[in-house]
DNA sequence: ACAAAAGTGTTGGTGTTACACCCATGG
DNA sequence: CCATGGGTGTAACACCAACACTTTTGT
């Protein structure tokens, strides 16, 4: 105990995705600063952690004051903390650290309507164009990137964001905006999620303008357990 | 900022593993606790983070005061930081939580000597034997145990940690202590590594009491790249 | 010679890729 | 009747599990 400890704030910030499936975009929530540092640069949402409150309830929070969510998936991501990444820790400002505790979540997008209040200082962005963003949080976005493509191959995340029930197609482009160009064909895609077997036919058929009517289809929780932690689609 | 905000101090906890390659054994290290509260009780070596010093540091500087290390991986695991994990964090004092960076390290057994002023109080447990830990540490081993496997099968760590040379008999003991008995057998294991061709022939053998005289192998990081992030093995 | 350790091969089955083909509907 | 989106089938190939087998050593 010879040496000074670090005193620390604690701020969870949150890259939160979600895929319009009409354009076929993966997007990403970001806030303009309103304060110092870089005011006026497009960051990541956060907020520091209240008394009593635990850090996946700070994430939460976080993300309701924006968007109105009712479904979702949310998991902790990384924690950076390392000291100078916030202009704010200088030796002037009582040598305070700024820890980050980084969450990832996934949005359902229709319903994930922006928040009035908000609305001037919060939008969504292609993740493929982001700006240059305060902090270091553009390293957090493509650590949170990089985790979503994970999960999507190794869990079923996308069924917590996908409608009740879905065609095969809706779930192929899913797929496909997140992973990127060189994914699987949609035949093979198709016929190894049939056959895992945790994909209930409901019987009901849905027609988006010409051709043959496509079959919706239901996420089966139970089916799905077996599969846990194995890799649900290949490249 | 209608609420107010919790104060931190961070501490670091590691989940450092080791294989024992004679016995064939599992072992992580741990350390009994001098002070309240659990006082007496085994709990994963930690500290406190200090001014001026990254996450990492910390953890490795935990490392280095109980062990002397030569070879290592390590890599963040989690951060555990809800209201009420630590005991000393009752409203009566002060109000301020105990946030953990939990770590996770792999190191050299033969190498990993325990450093004396310590020996009393800290040495190394059998993974499938550990008691009942202080605080949530069981709940933060589990987690280390998990992602050691998931590491293993998806990323060259053991090469870290085995010696600059070895067989591959070497190798499978290391997997098969880690991943449990229903291991892939050893002549599936042999060739699919084998097949991989990161594994380079140093023409060299050795021989170990009876038998016929091993080949040994080294790891050549260069030929691994394109298998970043591939299954190595299977189970 | 024999046991022990190292290393090779075979076989049946399964998964994956790439592609061609059939089905149902709207205009 | 044809373009469009939905859905099925298959041949070639790579891979994997299990297990039997050969080779090389120490005693």
């Amino acid at each position: 105990m010879s040496q000074p400890l670090a005193d620390f704030k604690v701020g969870v910030d949150n890259v939160i995705f979600s895929i319009d499936t009409v354009t076929n975009r993966l997007l990403v929530l970001l806030v303009k600063r309103r304060e110092e540092p870089f005011l006026g640069k497009w960051s990541l949402p956060g907020s520091l952690v209240r008394q009593g409150e635990s850090l996946e309830k700070t994430a939460y929070r976080t993300l309701a004051e924006k968007i109105s969510v009712s479904n979702l998936y949310l998991e902790q991501l990384y924690t950076f903390g390392g000291p100078n990444r916030d202009p704010r820790e200088s030796p002037d400002s009582f040598g305070c650290r700024y820890l980050s505790v980084s969450y990832f979540a996934l949005v359902r997008y229709p319903e994930a309507k922006l928040l009035s209040p908000f609305n001037q200082y919060s939008s969504w962005h292609e993740v493929k164009k982001v700006p240059q963003l305060a902090f270091d949080h553009n390293q957090i976005l493509n650590y949170g990137y990089q985790r979503l493509r994970n999960k999507l191959e190794y869990s079923p995340i996308a069924f917590d964001v996908l409608p009740e029930v879905f065609t095969l197609n809706d779930l192929y482009q899913f797929y496909s905006t997140v992973m990127g160009e060189n994914f699987a064909d949609y035949s093979n895609f198709r016929s190894r999620l049939l056959k895992l077997g945790f994909l209930l036919d409901t019987g009901e058929k849905t027609s988006r303008g010409a051709g043959r009517p496509a079959t919706l289809y239901r996420f089966d929780a139970e089916a799905f357990a077996p599969f846990q932690d194995k890799p649900l689609v290949f490249i």
